[in-house]
DNA sequence: GGTTAAACGAGACGGTACGTCTAGTCTTCGG
DNA sequence: CCGAAGACTAGACGTACCGTCTCGTTTAACC
């Protein structure tokens, strides 16, 4: 709060321009060069913007990306609508991510960022809590509610079962493996709430 | 075969030393110095090779990385046993990989190389290829083999079911938000075969 | 003139320091080590100085050890007196260059810098422009002049009188056959001016 | 003589094909692309011959372009024809040295030994003995003679005097500031001979 | 005709320097 | 104080040759 309550800081304020100009700038270079073409220098030289302006708010390539999937991808994934039905409210949220992945530039980033973590722990750190936790948090409480309300057996492992839902997509982002079709999210839900077991007993029901 | 069959080869033959030294070191300084400290000059000085000898066989620092992953945890991870029922077998296949990344270097190689094939499409093909097929086939044969034999529903999306067992421990290797537990895997394979619902039929059976 | 008369370059400015480091750094190398030891990797490093900073503002070899020519033996060699005579004057100007390259690194030096420039029309070109033509117009001057006001044969081939007087010093720099001694300006000068012809109608006179 | 005197040695004889070719290999390729190209690997490619092959018969590069010099300019270099007098004989001597330079691969040899030669003791008094004292003797010779007849004065430096005649030459080859034209030679020997000086005895005789 | 000896071809190897690149830091000027 | 410009240190990159080596192959001279 501090920021915004005292008197108007000293000297020459930061400049929103070169913010925005960073954040676009990354996320150009990515989608248009891949991930080779994003360094520092070519951010700074796209941007049109000093280096030492770029390493003065963000001290890693890693950091850059992250704020540029905010900046990219942030108001693309507001909360899914809701229906009502645990497995229709599911699959809106594991459907959402894989549009995200697929069909704007949150799918490189992501992998870039992902790719950076690897090396960087603080960059980890962010990940999980700026985009990874929150998702996982929302579907989380979806499971929560449905334990509680005896709608899902009650040694239900949320944080595992929350995994089988998201980590597939993760997994087919990563390793290109298989595509991220429409119909995965419903059916990564249905398999995971019915089981593959053949002898099952909720013909239709409660999906 | 056919590279001992013909006659010996001209010139000086390879260095079967200077192969395995350039493995061990690259596995050597991964786990020691993180994925920062895994450069060619590095690896080169450590295995007493020169750097050419390293660029001679070896294009990328992913490719090191993928031999020596196959050089590291190659035999760490035979075939596990299997005891027959389709949880249990599925169990040990997840469950080796969990302690392979937990307990061997095969986990920061893996996570290293994951990294590494986001900018190289040729080393993730390669990783696909050489590790995650082969893991992810003999997964997919079992849940094959169940619904031919009407144990699973005939409308199983086998691929999407191989993720939903596989995915989550990839995910934890990379993300690190949770433990891999030894737990993990025989969770994942109960939470798919049975299905979270409350209203099961199959009381305890078939695990 | 433009550089300093305009305002003040914007940036950091060149460091004065660097250049004068990399300059010694050479000529020393060179007299220490020989030519072998003077790699751009080696005056980086007795500079202390990155690699970058040499390239930056040097192309070559060749044009770090022209500039160290200038650096090193430029004040060394400003005019060398006159007596008004044409035999003393030409032998001051001989016999400098041969002081310059028995007792400075000026020797060594331009020994490398003809050897580059074998391989480098450009040092080449640097070398004739910055050291050979000003030492050989002075020469040539004196010759002119002498021929104008009757001093000399009016059918005179100043270059190649030029060359007459330095090519043998070059030469025994280069080649090695016979030692830069004290005596050799004066007897070049001597032999050229009165020929070796024996009839000779000038018993001493002139010189 | 005692390699050919004795018996036919044991074991495979030395390739005189490999010899040829190697000598070839190396002046076709400094005539063709430079001095930079003349590398052993190149040299080695080019003849079709193995680098061990190279190395075993020479020890250097420079070593090389010495044989190189020998085979290409040899027989093109054989004494001069002598007409009895002295200027003529001169001449005739530094104009085999000019055309040599001009117009065969003595040229761009040369200057690349030469070059060779400031960094490696032994190329340069291989240069000395085999190329430059032989040429330098005949002149020396004559000159010598010259002196002992009384056509000379008795004071001459002939060393000195032979390095006027010659080291022009190679001067304008090693630094090409003036071309080397065919009156080049006759001129040098003139103005030596007759010098400078205006007041002349012998208005054209002995030339 | 088999043995021996040396030259040769092929090519992997340990080195060294190359010239380029990127990361970050530092120094100055201008707004 | 912020931002631009740009010189700086540090060090990895991938390439090119170097000169050495270890083989297998060829070509003679000898026995």
């Amino acid at each position: 709060m501090g920021e915004t309550g005292g008197p108007r800081a000293r000297g020459r304020p930061r400049s929103e321009r070169a913010r925005a100009a960073v954040l676009d700038a990354a996320t150009g270079l990515l989608v248009s060069g891949g991930v080779q073409a994003v360094t520092m220098e070519a951010i700074a030289a796209r941007a049109r913007v000093s280096k030492s302006t770029v390493y003065k708010w963000w001290p890693t390539r890693g950091h850059v990306m992250l704020d540029s999937l905010a900046h990219a991808a942030g108001h693309a994934l507001a909360a899914p609508a809701r229906d009502g039905s645990l497995a229709g409210d599911l699959a809106a949220e594991v459907g959402a991510l894989v549009r995200a992945f697929r069909d704007t530039a949150a799918g490189p980033l992501v992998a870039d960022i992902v790719a950076a973590a690897q090396a960087d722990p603080d960059v980890r750190a962010a990940l999980d809590e700026r985009w990874v936790r929150p998702r996982r948090a929302a579907c989380a409480r979806l499971l929560d509610d449905a334990v509680a309300r005896g709608a899902l057996r009650p040694d239900t492992d949320v944080p595992a079962a929350v995994d089988q839902l998201f980590a597939p997509v993760y997994h087919r982002l990563l390793f290109g493996h298989a595509a991220l079709a429409d119909g995965l999210a419903p059916t990564l839900v249905r398999q995971l709430l019915d089981g593959l077991g053949a002898g099952r007993c909720r013909p239709d029901g409660d999906r």
